[in-house]
RNA sequence: CGGAGUUUAGCGCAGUUUGGUAGCGCGCCUGCCUUGGGAGCAGGAGGUCACAGGUUCGAAUCCUGUAACUCCGACCA
């Protein structure tokens, strides 16, 4: 039998096409549907789920460092992006208004929020009248919109779900502080939750966030050796407090303009799941993400369920006991060989198989969606087994994706060093930078690469500029990017 | 926003060249039978052929326009 007889059908293999597969995943597992309004999702249950797993995750984080939940307007005047300069038009492009309200036009257009720094800002500056008032730490849930030339499902969609921190501080050593710390929150999550290593670095002038001082990301390898930005994290500087009048008066007496910044994860961040986990069967959920941990398959033909079904109820409620979540399918309507395919496709990281041979030995099977292995275990042992299975496949799953991220990612001496690595070899491409625009677009243009970060970590120093060869004042990560 | 492609049943597709009764596989419904890797048999339901115009006795098929999706670029999380 071909091994691909075993795969579901109607996904197209990674190899033959990465983006098919991609849709076909997403499709066939059931997380998102299209909508009626033109690069606008809808997130089924099941892709919202893992949206919401990663909202209780990350916000339980956020408390922890100090922050709490607010919820600012979806509208915003137009005359507030007007005082950021870089801010208007970053944004201004992508910006859909509303102009009137029934048949009466507005006296002043409303623009929907692509971002909030600029109304948090507005807000900001009447909450703030003493550095007693700092610092200001809040986040929000909320949906934005960014009209999108080019969309893809979660990935870059017109309307998406994120969060946004906002905070303001007294100093600029506080707020720069903030920006490390949020990131370090991020990286934390994308690694121990998600299994998904990330680079971790500051953008390049070009690439950061329009009005901010400085901006920092997280950098995730997709398997087709695509980056994926995973969160961003700006320091603002006085930029938007200047703009917005965010001043309060220091223990000194004087005057002075807060520091603030900014911070987000966004729906994308599914997408990463999928592509830097996913396989030719379909999704692989790393246990501390997915919904269903195990699922429980009782097996054998009608006359033997009734013995076999109470056991593997008992289990399921065994293991749930045990603190992990599971789940039961004990339909007739389809065969196990059929459920297998299905769960795996599912991505649900353990499959629990119970049946009359299983019975009379006082074993069930465990079978790792990472890896295929099967594991015969004993009924008493399920409970004891089960949790540290979920955690090596979780260590698995990461070491596996680090081992794919540093197999593909090399120095590069030359563009077309960048060109091959990028465009053949699925790989980021470590090169030296001069610090000028120029040299930068001249890669991007040559090779479809964009600078995706300057690592804070380099593995190695990179001396001379990949494009002018003069001293490179930087050693940055190329790659193509989603 | 430019270039290319796609749009026919819930899903995947054929049919369009050369206009003439709307097809196939999977799924779905009924029944029987089955259950350790997407089982089998029999019967059945389901489509204003993306949308809007036009040509024609007659349009899924030819012409014009619009939209959505996919891919490749420019912009972005």
């Amino acid at each position: 039998m071909a091994k691909d007889k075993e795969f579901v059908k109607e996904i197209t293999p990674q190899s033959e096409d990465f983006s098919r597969w991609y849709i076909d995943v997403i499709k066939k597992a059931d997380l998102m549907d299209y909508s009626p309004v033109r690069g606008c999702i809808v997130f089924k249950p099941d892709g919202y789920e893992l949206w919401e797993a990663c909202q209780r995750e990350l916000d339980r984080r956020f408390k922890e460092t100090g922050h709490r939940n607010a919820y600012f307007p979806l509208l915003i005047p137009e005359s507030f992006f007007q005082k950021e300069k870089e801010h208007v038009e970053g944004f201004n492009p992508e910006l859909p208004w509303v102009t009137q309200i029934g048949d009466d036009p507005l006296e002043e257009r409303l623009a929907v929020r692509p971002t909030s720094e600029t109304i948090i800002g507005y807000m900001y500056s009447q909450w703030v009248q003493s550095y007693r008032d700092l610092p200001i730490l809040i986040n929000q849930w909320a949906n934005v919109v960014r009209w999108e030339k080019r969309t893809l499902p979660f990935l870059r969609t017109s309307e998406f779900l994120w969060q946004e921190g906002h905070t303001a501080h007294a100093t600029q050593q506080e707020a720069e502080e903030e920006t490390t710390r949020m990131l370090g929150v991020y990286t934390d999550f994308c690694e121990n939750v998600l299994a998904i290593p990330v680079i971790q670095g500051q953008k390049t002038p070009s690439e950061k966030f329009p009005g901010a001082v400085a901006t920092y990301s997280l950098e995730a390898m997709m398997k087709d050796g695509k980056a994926l930005q995973a969160a961003t994290s700006h320091y603002l500087g006085d930029n938007f407090a200047r703009g917005f009048d965010i001043q309060f008066l220091d223990r000194d007496n004087e005057r002075k303009y807060a520091y603030t910044t900014s911070w987000g994860m966004t729906t994308r961040i599914i997408g990463a799941v999928i592509m830097v986990h996913g396989d030719d069967r379909g999704l692989q959920l790393p246990p501390r993400i997915a919904i269903t941990q195990v699922m429980v398959i009782p097996i054998g033909p009608a006359k033997t369920r009734e013995r076999v079904l109470p056991v593997a109820q008992d289990l399921v409620k065994v293991i749930k006991d045990a603190g992990v979540r599971v789940g039961i399918d004990a339909s007739e309507d389809n065969s196990p060989g059929w459920k297998f395919n299905e769960y795996e496709m599912r991505g649900v990281p353990v499959r629990l198989e119970v049946g009359p041979r299983d019975l009379d030995q006082h074993q069930v099977v465990l079978v790792r969606r990472d890896t295929g292995e099967k594991e015969i275990v004993p009924i008493d042992q399920v409970a004891n087994r089960v949790p540290d299975l979920l955690e090596e496949i979780q260590q698995a799953m990461f070491d596996r994706a680090k081992g794919y991220l540093q197999e593909h990612t090399k120095p590069a001496m030359t563009i077309e060093e960048i060109h091959t690595l990028v465009r053949e070899q699925k790989s980021f491409a470590l090169a030296g930078w001069c610090g000028d625009d120029a040299c930068e677009a001249k890669v991007k243009e040559e090779t479809g690469a964009s600078s995706r970060n300057i690592p804070f970590a380099p593995p190695t120093t990179m001396t001379s500029c990949v494009v002018c060869q003069n001293e490179a004042k930087h050693t940055v990560w190329f790659a193509r990017a989603y």
